[in-house]
DNA sequence: CAATAGAGCGCT
DNA sequence: AAAGCGCTCTATTG
């Protein structure tokens, strides 16, 4: 009978097989290494570990370094700055002799391919990335994901693996960050983290797989959980993208910004770097005695803030620099020259750069794949509930600005298929008006009137269909402000109306909307006077905000926003994008693909015969009945069949 | 040399 | 005195 917890022998994995195989769930967790690491659809996996009721093991399938170092070797290598250094590189003995990948996966298919549950960590990785070995089937539901189980049960603590582990057992298993890169570290070493991390998933499960529903959090467990398949879809689809409109794009940018650049250097009378707001803000704030151009600076940065806060002694570089504080000097040609080079600046490297690629630097992989770029999107990222995406962030891309849709008509379908781009009608103050059930804006919706229009009529006293566009968009503001608590100066600085205007329209609105007021205040106070602070979005998910009972004003106040932003914003975005997401998927036809959501806006692609299909499908799962009986007000939304995505309005 | 903080900015 | 994110660059710290 092997002991050991490291599986290399077919009848050693065969044993462990049959284990397994006697119980209704297991643990299982990935290692995977470069090129793409982090991307389910293509990365390589080198371990996988299992843990169930007294079994956790490991099995490698491709890890290289062995356990002791047996010679070195001698490399020369060029430095930054052009020189040549030779570097002492250990040679390590090789790893002992593992089974292969299509082994492994074979064997283990009929625990993955069953009814057991299957729980990980972070489950929409480990399910992912073992897809590509099973011609693009990931293992089939049940799931339990204890990273998820764990966000819902405390938001704001650190909810990986480790942190949990740490928090629960005193005890730090990987202080050397082996997960982060295992092909770095030694044989037995990654054996032995690997198979912990199978075998503490394990645990928490145990511990902690129940306590969801103790708590009344069933309901979001379960969606949440459904909510994998959407996510699976959308990281293993991608995106389609076209590298050289991206490419093209770069070029002109890069033409421009070395042209401001020189123009800048000639008025400014020296060189310095542009992106460095130090350097620009001795350029633009110093006395012209000293070299600069002696502008009035706008605004202090944050650190800028707190200085002044501690009565210190501020420095130029303390003000800030940020396209709000140039905008007032716009006239001054260098502060004009300045603000195009940030934009442009912005885009090149995020964008461009970002997406593509650097040759010239290994750190910056280009990250487009057959025409696709994966995204990874974290169902949990945001405390609220909302979606986040990362690597690249695709809920990021620009919309405005002539230069900013050229960035976003990369992102286009392929040829003889469509982008079918959907998006919710203002469904934050949707669900506002929904959970007060009653007032101006309640009635508006129903009566199918634009809630800024409706606000700009009922703040300014006039029929909504009188309604000039400068009304309209103070009352965008002011909705805004709604949501968000923004004070009179943010809601001026957004209308551009003065602070005195922006106090007597927040008044006005105050009177023509007290239900608002009301309920914002009723949201409040119910929170507080719960054991944890907490409020419930429209499927039941918590935010916990302890500060709402700090006796800082700043704090508490910052706290009061947060938790009736995180009521709204986790039903629209969070809970309800969430559940039309999980309805849309059955409703797509095979050949039809979800690959993003941005918040209120889902984007699927699809052969262009099927658009009518999808439109239907999306309809149906954003709008349809069991959705909008959640709702007490009608949802609405806009959809668009388009080439590129920045064509969708 | 790697990790982190701060500033700034893209999106809903 | 504006909610929620992630990325890039510079400058500082370990």
């Amino acid at each position: 009978m092997p002991s050991s917890n490291t599986v290399l022998e077919p009848e050693h994995l065969d044993h462990v097989v049959k284990h397994f195989s006697r119980y209704g769930e297991f643990t299982y967790d990935i290692e995977s290494v470069p090129p793409h690491r982090g991307v389910p659809a293509h990365n390589t996996v080198t371990w996988l570990s299992m843990a169930t009721h007294g079994m956790a093991v490991s099995i490698p399938m491709g890890h290289e370094k062995g356990d002791k170092i047996i010679g070195e070797r001698i490399e020369p290598r060029l430095t930054k700055d052009g020189k040549t250094r030779n570097y002492k590189i250990p040679i390590w003995s090789p790893a002992p002799e593992q089974l292969r990948p299509s082994q492994v996966f074979e064997a283990i298919e009929p625990l993955m391919f069953s009814d057991r549950l299957k729980i990980c960590h972070n489950a929409p990785f480990d399910l992912g990335s073992v897809a590509k070995y099973y011609d693009g089937r990931y293992p089939t539901k049940p799931w339990f994901d204890t990273f998820l189980n764990s966000v819902l049960l405390d938001e704001n603590r650190l909810n990986g693996l480790k942190p949990r582990v740490k928090q629960t057992y005193k005890l730090s298993y990987d202080s050397e960050n082996v997960g982060k890169k295992v092909e770095t570290h030694e044989f037995s070493k990654v054996a032995r983290y690997a198979y912990l991390d199978s075998k503490y998933t394990w645990l928490l499960w145990k511990r902690e797989k129940d306590l969801c529903r103790e708590e009344g959090l069933s309901g979001v467990l379960e969606l949440e959980h459904d909510v994998i398949e959407t996510v699976l879809e959308m990281i293993l689809n991608g995106a389609p993208i076209n590298g050289t409109v991206l490419e093209e794009l770069g070029v002109e940018l890069d033409e421009r910004l070395v042209e401001t650049e020189a123009k800048i250097y000639q008025r400014v009378g020296r060189k310095f770097n542009l992106n460095a707001p130090q350097q620009k803000a001795q350029v633009l704030y110093l006395p012209k005695d000293e070299g600069g151009l002696g502008l009035r600076p706008k605004s202090l940065t944050d650190g800028g803030k707190k200085k002044w806060a501690r009565g210190e002694e501020l420095a130029v570089t303390d003000f800030s620099t940020d396209a709000d504080a140039l905008k007032p000097h716009k006239s001054n040609p260098v502060v004009s020259l300045m603000l195009d080079y940030q934009r442009d600046m912005k885009l090149k490297s995020t964008y461009v750069t970002g997406i593509l690629g650097d040759p010239e630097d290994d750190d910056k992989p280009c990250l487009i794949v057959d025409g696709r770029v994966h995204g990874s999107f974290k169902q949990v990222g945001a405390r609220t509930g909302r979606w986040s995406s990362a690597g690249p962030n695709l809920q990021n891309i620009p919309s405005r600005g002539e230069e900013g849709k050229k960035i976003r008509a990369a992102y286009e379908a392929a040829p003889g298929y469509k982008l079918i781009v959907a998006d919710y009608g203002q469904i934050e103050l949707v669900v506002l008006a929904h959970f007060i059930g009653h007032g101006a804006l309640y009635d508006g919706f129903h009566a199918g009137i634009d809630a800024h229009t409706m606000t700009a009529s009922l703040v300014f006293d006039v029929p909504f269909d009188q309604v000039l566009k400068e009304m309209r968009s103070v009352a965008k503001g002011l909705n805004f402000a709604i949501v968000y608590g923004a004070g009179p100066a943010t809601v001026a600085e957004m209308a551009g109306i003065t602070i005195t205007e922006a106090k007597k329209h927040m008044a006005k609105h105050r009177q023509m909307f007290p239900e608002i007021y009301e309920y914002k205040a009723y949201v409040i106070a119910q929170a507080r006077k719960t054991p944890d602070c907490h409020t419930r979005t429209i499927l039941g998910r918590k935010r916990r905000l302890r500060d709402l009972r700090s006796v800082d004003d700043e704090k508490r106040s910052a706290a009061e926003r947060q938790i009736f932003n995180a009521k709204i914003q986790g039903s629209a975005t969070g809970d309800l994008i969430k559940l039309a997401m999980v309805r849309l998927i059955p409703l797509l036809p095979p050949e039809a693909e979800l690959i993003m959501t941005v918040h209120d806006e889902l984007v699927c692609h699809a052969p262009e015969p099927l658009v009518p299909l999808v439109e239907a499908a999306l309809r149906e799962a954003m709008l349809g009945e069991g959705i909008q009986q959640l709702v007490s007000v009608p949802l609405t939304s806009d959809q668009s069949v388009v080439d590129r995505w920045s064509a969708a309005k």
